[in-house]
DNA sequence: AAATGATATGTAATCGATTACAAATCTTGT
DNA sequence: ACAAGATTTGTAATCGATTACATATCATTT
């Protein structure tokens, strides 16, 4: 219809610079009349690209992880790319995440935000061929091979303990996440670094096992209440256990922050407009998406064949609202 | 290295039941050895399928998305497929990217979770060639041509009038979602049902514009403070407000359900952990998700031409919690 | 005006599977 | 033992773009 050959088309739709001025619009102005619309899955066969790139999320159902996917989509979208979302808690079997996204081309690249795969699935991702570029956002992984983007989590736990200890507590209690999790090591290193910097000692008794769950939260308040010896402060590995605790401990009567003062991690977007508002540890999460997605971009487009490992350790930030007082005279 | 042709290779790996029991073995053996992974490229470009639906999400960041999402991630894997999400958010400004998704032969479906798209992306939705199925989950289009799935709206909001009245309450407000927004329009409807009901005549002054956040709760609360003739209670048009509402309301010493009912809509996760805990309408979300993704793939494999429109309301339960209480006197 | 290089376009191979159709083989009934 | 039908396999066309390479055109220099 422009009277040009398919080469011509082609040349005209997808690197227009290569084209001469005047043939460029005649195949543009018949692609407008036609309707035209490239076939995606043609393209992908020929030039070996996606135009996808696979975000892993441990749980979709975690509103956590929404603020970061919405990052790394803003900038995806940008870049004329789009985002496959798996959840890795739904891949029927792990085998299924390797074949289904790893290996069947369906990605120019990864972002993993889930710290705890098998090893088998992180085997994958560094053998598949071609090899697509792989960077672990906000959980991570202990092994040295790939790009990452977090905060500085063992930071963040020592300011909580900090802003305790300022406040004039000593009796601090601490809730861990799930064990095994790599943001629950991180965390509990930096809450013990911050106790060992003040002479503190944390009571065995004192440490709590919560899995970031609301549930977690709630549960740790009842074992809270059953201590003889109580902490005046808790400090919890994110904020969805502080609010599981505030708001049981509530229920019965204990009052925070005159009772209990309680610190949070990650800064969600209720934490500022719950009862009390929590003071807690602010995680940029969407900037983390943004850096990931800014960061897989870069490596994509680079694909050195071995690739340099990129890393980014975002600052954290320590909220400080209602959720925390000075200890009650005992 | 099976000693067969391409074409048995291509039966014996996506249509095992076509080819001999042997054979059909060679060959999974000699995929097995090498290691031999389809190309989705190819096979997409040759059958004219996919194997993805696309999901557009009005904002991912929103928390009361994710448990759809997680639903229909848990239905569409089970049948091999995968779920691009798209924030429409993001693609709004550039409507060409959400058509892109529409003409660009991505995806085999759409589940739709954004009722209040541009005309020109509705049209395209229906105009698309191959037409694809679309299902609006939980928002919807007063469009006839749609399948759509979602609650009784308006049944949810007069059961928290009733539930209001019944407690004793006659002075009752109402915090609107976004104007435009279905939602909006249906709870509202409901909620003056529910008024009508009861003989009760709700106050202009009582009428509050929110937006859904968190923050416009909060905005409110400051309204309701400014009153001189106050509701003793109020209806949210969802969970969100509320927790704002409630909150800021506590910042000025006011206690619910002390001084004010509130009642919520949606019943997300923390609602049953605020403080107090909300009383809210339940939305089965991720059954919201579920049943999308189940209407969305019987269409796919039905695809009859014109293709039947199907439509499904779930019920909503109220959730009595602590955030109502009958009027105090006055 | 010819030579050189830069720019623009066309021809045809190619990506890697699926599938219509044909051909070969096997069953079954008579 | 043979025809008819069912089952299995093979041949080769095909999906719709991209791109290596060849060729044509144009501008610039000497």
């Amino acid at each position: 219809m422009a009277g040009v050959s398919t080469a011509t088309v082609s040349r005209a739709l997808s690197k227009p610079e290569t084209v001469a001025k005047e043939t460029r619009e005649l195949v543009l102005e018949a692609a407008a009349q036609t309707g035209y619309r490239v076939n995606l899955a043609a393209r992908n066969l020929r030039s070996h690209r996606t135009g996808t790139i696979v975000v892993m999320v441990p749980n979709l159902g975690n509103p956590f992880f929404s603020r970061i996917l919405s990052g790394i989509e803003s900038v995806v979208v940008d870049r004329g790319l789009s985002v496959l979302v798996v959840d890795t808690q739904f891949a029927k079997s792990k085998m299924d995440l390797v074949s289904n996204y790893i290996h069947h081309s369906r990605a120019d690249g990864f972002i993993v935000l889930d710290g705890s795969l098998p090893d088998e699935v992180v085997e994958n991702l560094l053998d598949s061929s071609p090899q697509r570029p792989v960077i672990f956002a906000c959980e991570w992984l202990e092994d040295e091979r790939f790009s990452f983007v977090r905060v500085n989590n063992r930071r963040g736990a020592s300011l909580a303990i900090d802003h305790l200890v300022g406040l004039g507590h000593s009796r601090i209690g601490y809730i861990n996440g799930p064990v095994e999790n790599i943001l629950t090591k991180a965390r509990f290193e930096g809450a013990l670094t911050g106790f060992n910097e003040h002479d503190i000692t944390i009571d065995a008794a004192w440490q709590f096992q919560g899995d970031f769950s609301l549930e977690s939260g709630a549960v740790v308040a009842r074992q809270w209440f059953a201590l003889e010896d109580r902490p005046s402060a808790i400090f919890c590995a994110n904020d969805e256990m502080a609010f599981g605790l505030i708001s049981e401990l509530n229920q019965n009567g204990v009052k925070v922050p005159e009772d209990l003062s309680v610190v949070g991690f990650d800064d969600i977007d209720l934490s500022a407009h719950f009862i009390p508002p929590l003071t807690t540890i602010r995680q940029p999460r969407t900037e983390l998406g943004v850096s990931a997605a800014e960061m897989l971009i870069k490596a994509v487009d680079d694909r050195a064949p071995g690739g340099e490992l990129q890393s980014k350790v975002l600052p954290v930030e320590l909220m400080v609202r209602g959720s925390t007082a000075a200890p009650a005279d005992r």
